[in-house]
RNA sequence: GGGCUCGUAGAUCAGUGGUAGAUCAUCCCCCUGGCACGGGGAAGGCCCCGGGUUCAAAUCCCGGCGAGUCCA
């Protein structure tokens, strides 16, 4: 096992004087120019040396320094390349966020599948990291938000067996000239090198590894070369932190990082991070929250900020011991330092988190209870409770504006809609949850007891009430409330008690039979209306169900990119064959058929042709329904997935709001432009790099293809990345109607709609509903609204009416206006048992009414199988749930209720006279005992 | 993607197998010179939809629709 030590042997070091040494303190290794230094200058070893001291000679604003940083690699041959969304799921579906500037990259760069948009390059990559949340705001140091500051340079051994299976080739630069370049930039800013130190920290991360130096200056970790040219192998000489084993790639890659923020931080000396990249908005945010300081206070707060640096803070509750070491170092109380500093870390948090929404936002992403929406959402809740607590009284979206604007974003008016609907729903969340907890307390406060934890923990989970608002209102009403220090893991356990669903993967079952034969060549791109064709059949590969007959070329169309299959038949001279399925493996196109052509056989295919056509038709309306919805909703609308059907299509959009009826409408009238136009629908095959060039991710609404090329279609303004067939023009799809919408998720929209033929058929379904109902009320169809609206009012009347009348029946009938049944003296009072056939509503009306008389009633129907009820009047010792057992019981059933008013009956109805007649001897005796 | 919670009067919610309720809002009456308040009364319910279990379902079970929320 070797390790990598001697990867840190770099020739600039050497060159330049430079010595290792380790470090006496937390014996990490390091390289510096100053003989005498002895500790590495990394906090906790040392303290921030640049607070009101800056470490360059200018100070630099954000937009200043990242413009210095990307201008020296430029002057140093590197091209400047624009930034990727924080959405990394946009081109890349293992992450959610981006947060590091090698994700742009990953995976197909970096494997060599494709190649850099530019080599070297450099850029500054904005990122988002959720795991920092806790400590933004508290450290002085940590932001969710920043940009990391990279240069990349892209290389590949040429010593292997075929250079060009790789992308790129050769190697542009390595270890040394990047070490020299960052020294360089350090000291054109004006840093002294000397005091620079150069620690050897191996990186792993996502399967590969390498060596790698972290650059510190004056106690801050400025940035981090990393050295990426390993990757796991379980036979790797390299045995590395991970306890897994590595081995050296072939290609290599510079992967930088250099945190913008602190970089600016450097150069102004700031107490904390946070003043030194947004200063106006912690200016605002002060002023709005009514925070000031008098000079005293101010100076210790800087001396605080400066202590910081040097505790080692990993989590909260490090924080809280943190702040009790600050204390008594600098000799004030604990609490006293608190109160002023918790205020200002709440406006820090502030600021960076609706930075952090900005960029979420701008970049397209919506809230939702998913990905990357949910994410959005939870740092938008939480910027909410920070804002008011701290008593910031501007609205959120006022504040994420603000943060917009800087970054430059064109669509802040959407950003700010976004925000403005989600603070909404969010204080609609809260005032239903507060009214919940108000409840729960005042119960609870009723009883004198507190409120278990079980109750608090369900509120959480189904209702987002966060345990601090539970307390709160539970103080209020004087309810005891005790929220153990392990919630969120009694949250966590809650959701992992059943986790046991098995995965079950069977495995890609990657096929041998396939792994040797030809890419099948794909006629169906070229001429997308035919549908014969001839070719040779190269394999026949029998399954469980039928066989997989594999061509040299097809017509056939793969299920793919959420279009079904095609079907249709292959013919010899012989016999003819159904294809029932067809699938993809490998670039080999498999025909699942119900018999074996028979291998080497000549075949004509024959393509089901009507269910082509309007599978094409639907593929087409998909792309012109996502533009439509775009044109209509905004800019952020994305694809969520999309499935394509000869009937019926169903395409899902992410989007903040129900959609509206008007909208949908709009959408549809767009769609149908579209289609009214006639617009030709082109396709082309374009290198990779230059598609993501002219038109963004955006390219990619269907999911992420592999490949160096891509396929676009073009549909009007629209462009995507997309494998299906298409019509030629748009006016072959005749009409687009949006059948309905559901909300699939929170965020996520569902358009169904049907094109072509089938648009037809789903209008013509809709109106024959329409006729029928129209029919049946004998009325035109554009009266059928009202007559409904009409004849529904009508119904409840009666229905009222019908109640009235039962009522005064029941009146009527209990002072023997009707037949009266027979009466049976209980001593003292009377007991009347009657057949009444009716339905129970009547019978409970006539019961009542003869309670009210000072009756007994027993009354029995039998309209549906055989009911009882039985009424006793106040003050009569009877239990009437026993009469009413032991009568249903002789008509086969069962009944009760309390013992003044019970109810039963039976599926024997033909028992219900006789049932009848032994109420009184029932009776009789109940009421003795 | 997975879990959980909820859907009852215009609003907020009780009711958890046995006669659908409260508070606020609405309307009427009383009190007052008038108003706020107070007192009395009335109107207002496909108990989300569809199946199932049961003598009986707002209530229990299954499915759907709608809303909310937690986790990855």
């Amino acid at each position: 096992m070797s390790d990598l030590d001697e990867e840190y042997q770099i020739e600039y070091f050497h060159e330049e004087g430079f010595e290792r040494k380790e470090c006496p303190s937390c014996g990490a290794h390091f390289w510096t120019r100053d003989p005498d230094r002895k500790l590495c200058g990394e906090p906790p070893c040392a303290e921030y040396e640049f607070i009101d001291s800056p470490g360059f000679d200018d100070a630099y604003s954000l937009e200043e320094m990242r413009e210095a940083f990307l201008s020296f690699f430029e002057d140093h041959g590197h091209e400047r390349i624009d930034p990727y969304p924080v959405a990394a799921n946009r081109w890349r579906d293992d992450v959610l966020l981006t947060q590091a500037s090698i994700y742009d990259f990953q995976p197909l760069v970096t494997s060599g599948e494709t190649p850099p948009p530019a080599n070297p390059l450099c850029v500054s990559q904005p990122c988002i990291r959720m795991q920092d949340i806790d400590n933004v705001g508290k450290t002085g140091r940590h932001t969710m938000a920043f940009e990391m500051m990279a240069h990349h340079a892209f290389n590949a051994r040429e010593d292997v067996e075929d250079p060009d299976q790789y992308a790129y080739q050769g190697e542009v630069y390595w270890k040394s000239e990047t070490v020299a370049y960052c020294d360089e930039l350090l000291d054109s800013l004006g840093a002294d090198v000397s005091e620079v130190t150069y620690i050897e920290d191996p990186w792993v991360g996502g399967g590969n590894a390498g060596p790698a130096i972290e650059v510190i200056y004056r106690g801050l970790e400025l940035a981090t070369l990393v050295f990426m040219c390993l990757e796991r192998d379980p036979d790797g000489e390299y045995e590395l932190k991970d306890g897994n084993t590595y081995s050296f790639m072939d290609t290599y890659i510079v992967d930088t990082g250099y945190g913008l923020e602190r970089w600016t931080w450097m150069s102004q000396g700031t107490p904390t991070v946070y003043e030194a990249v947004y200063p106006e908005m912690i200016t605002f945010l002060k002023e709005n929250a009514g925070i000031e300081h008098t000079e005293t206070e101010s100076e210790l707060i800087g001396r605080a900020a400066r202590l910081s640096g040097q505790l080692d803070i990993d989590d909260v509750d490090d924080v809280e011991a943190a702040r009790g070491d600050i204390a008594e170092t600098l000799g004030v109380d604990v609490e006293a330092l608190g109160a002023l500093v918790e205020p200002l870390e709440s406006v820090y948090a502030i600021a960076d988190h609706s930075r952090t929404l900005a960029y979420m936002f701008g970049d397209g992403i919506v809230p939702s209870n998913v990905g990357t929406g949910y994410l959005a959402r939870m740092v938008l809740r939480r910027t909410k409770r920070l804002a008011d607590t701290v008593g910031v009284d501007a609205p959120l979206d006022e504040l994420v504006d603000m943060q917009a604007e800087r970054l430059d974003y064109a669509n802040r008016d959407r950003i700010r809609d976004i925000v403005r609907t989600e603070v909404e729903k969010y204080r609609e969340t809260l005032e239903r949850g507060g009214r919940q907890v108000e409840r729960l307390a005042e119960e609870y406060a009723d009883r004198e007891d507190s409120i278990p934890v079980e109750e608090v923990l369900e509120l959480y989970d189904s209702r987002g009430i966060q345990p601090d608002m539970v307390e709160e209102i539970a103080a209020e009403y004087g309810a005891d409330v005790e929220i153990p220090d392990d919630f969120y893991s009694l949250v966590a356990a809650r959701h992992s008690e059943d986790d046991g669903t098995a995965e079950a993967d069977e495995g890609t079952r990657t096929d041998e039979h396939v792994a040797d034969l030809p890419e099948t060549e794909k006629l169906y791109y070229e001429e997308p209306g035919r549908t014969d064709f001839e070719a040779v059949v190269l394999d026949v590969i029998e399954r469980e169900d039928g066989y997989d007959v594999v061509l040299d070329q097809t017509m056939f169309y793969p299920e793919g990119g959420g279009q079904p299959a095609d079907t249709g038949t292959l013919s010899t001279d012989d016999t003819t064959v159904d294809v029932v399925d067809v699938q993809e493996s490998n670039g080999v196109v498999l025909h699942r058929t119900d018999d074996d052509p028979g291998k080497g056989e000549f075949v004509r295919g024959s393509v089901d042709g009507t269910r082509r056509r309007r599978l094409m038709a639907h593929h087409t309306a998909t792309h012109i329904v996502g533009y439509a919805a775009r044109e209509v909703l905004g800019e952020h609308v994305r694809q969520a997935g999309a499935q394509k059907g000869t009937e019926s299509s169903r395409f899902d959009i992410r989007h903040y709001e129900r959609i509206s009826r008007e909208e949908i409408k709009r959408i549809e009238r767009v769609a149908n432009d579209v289609v009214t136009d006639n617009l030709a629908v082109r396709q082309e095959w374009p290198d990779r790099q230059e598609a993501e060039d002219e038109h963004g991710f955006d390219l990619y609404q269907g999911g992420i293809p592999p490949g160096e090329r891509l396929r676009l279609i073009h549909v009007g303004e629209d462009v995507q990345a997309c494998a299906g067939t298409h019509v030629l023009r748009t006016g072959d799809i005749g009409a687009i109607k949006i059948l309905s919408t559901e909300r699939v998720q929170d965020g996520v929209e569902r358009l169904v709609f049907a094109a072509g033929d089938a648009a037809i058929e789903a209008t013509q379904r809709t109106e024959d509903a329409l006729y029928a109902a129209a029919e049946t009320f004998d009325v035109s169809p554009q009266a059928v609204p009202d007559t409904a609206t009409r004849f529904f009012e009508e119904w409840k009347e009666r229905g009222k009416r019908i109640e009235d009348l039962k009522e005064q029946l029941a009146a009527v009938r209990a002072q023997g206006g009707g037949d009266t049944g027979e009466k049976v003296d209980l001593g003292g009072v009377t007991a009347v048992v009657q057949r009444v056939d009716a339905d129970m509503d009547e019978l409970r009306a006539t019961a009542n009414a003869l309670v009210e008389e000072g009756s007994v009633a027993v009354l029995g129907s039998g309209l549906d199988g055989a009911t009882f009820v039985v009424a006793v009047p106040d003050g009569v010792e009877l239990n009437a749930g026993a009469v009413v057992s032991e009568l249903a019981d002789r008509v086969g059933g069962g009944g009760g209720g309390p013992p003044d008013f019970a109810q039963g009956g039976g599926p024997e109805t033909d028992e219900l006279e006789d049932a009848l007649a032994a109420a009184p001897d029932v009776l009789r005796r109940l009421s003795d005992a």
